[in-house]
DNA sequence: TGTACATCAGTGAACGCGCGTTCACTGATGTAC
DNA sequence: TGTACATCAGTGAACGCGCGTTCACTGATGTAC
């Protein structure tokens, strides 16, 4: 049957919402396109009236918590303390445990690198983070803002990948908390 | 048939040797168990006469590279020099561009963190690997050696996630020759 | 404003496919005598 | 040393399953008159 015009915009939001939370959780792989249709309450068949493919899917996924992911790193504080609360964030045991809510690459890194469609999407992302931290926060002397926000944000990326795919939870909480003092 | 015995050793460290490889560049749900036996010239029947399930031979397969990746780290001179080699390899486009024979974490980190089987195993690969490059290594003045030692750690698989997720050459070569800068 | 009808996002059964895993069978090797 | 036979890593067909994707059909909504 036909429906009101106004939801159909809605759904497709609402898909990409559920769909960006499922994939960090579980992996692109991990999960299928009827488990994410029906997290929005839908079956699967009209998942092909919204997204090509399940590819289609994980680019526009991408972007879309991307932009959620640069305006949180916007809202922080130009500062000094802004940045040591940006890092903290990232690097806390809330972060490593709840992945579907955090980042992009640290959740999806490895997975990414085989997609090429999605890899595209990574590349703009990446830029603009780049970008927004080195001219964000104050970096202080030395290496120009660049460089430094380029290493802190391989830093970050790693600890968390180091942190989540970690057993033991002291030597977990021990690279987390040692990563932030080296950083902040 | 019945094969000579001292072959079944052999057939068995071949299966973990590639698997290994093919994981590292295709991802675990990237490979089959059939594409990993016939890379051993075998039929995927066999498969479950050395190792119980697909997931077993995931974790044989860490463990197993893992001691190769302790030698390599080993190998290397125990020396400032010794030290800026070993990260100039890791960062270097050669083994962005060649994950079957690199590094475990940057290849495999963010879908290991969701097979709990294979967590167990690289929790001790990175125990070992940070008590070695800790211990290894000359890390001067300053905070003590295993914090630096993991923040090294943590950058370099960040680096390595980051750069093989981009499909920019310039942009991924950027970050890597900046990590390497900064890191050496 | 009321009626007739085209639209199209939804439903849910069905498709082919490749996966991990199982199993009856094979036959050269290793062993017992 | 020669013979008889148990062993067991191999073969390859088959299993059930869930995947991504397709499609004939539905029926309230939006539109034309």
């Amino acid at each position: 049957m036909r429906y009101p015009v106004a939801e159909t915009a809605e759904k497709h939001d609402r898909i990409l919402e559920q769909a960006a939370r499922l994939f960090r959780d579980k992996g692109f792989d991990g999960v299928s396109v009827s488990e994410i249709m029906k997290t929005t309450g839908l079956t699967h068949g009209p998942f092909y009236n919204h997204f090509e493919s399940k590819q289609a899917l994980m680019a526009e996924c991408i972007a879309h918590a991307s932009s959620k992911a640069l305006k949180t790193l916007e809202a922080s504080a130009p500062s000094d303390q802004g940045w040591s609360d940006y890092a903290a964030a990232y690097l806390s045991q809330a972060h490593r445990d709840k992945p579907a809510d955090g980042c992009l690459i640290a959740a999806l890194g490895s997975e990414i690198a085989r997609a090429p469609a999605v890899k595209v999407t990574l590349t703009e992302h990446v830029r603009r983070t780049l970008e927004r931290m080195a001219g964000h926060f104050p970096w202080g002397r030395g290496e120009p803002a660049r460089t430094k926000a380029i290493h802190a944000l391989a830093t970050m990326v790693g600890a968390m990948v180091l942190a989540r795919g970690i057993d033991d939870e002291a030597l977990s909480n021990e690279i987390l908390a040692k990563v932030r003092s080296s950083l902040t």
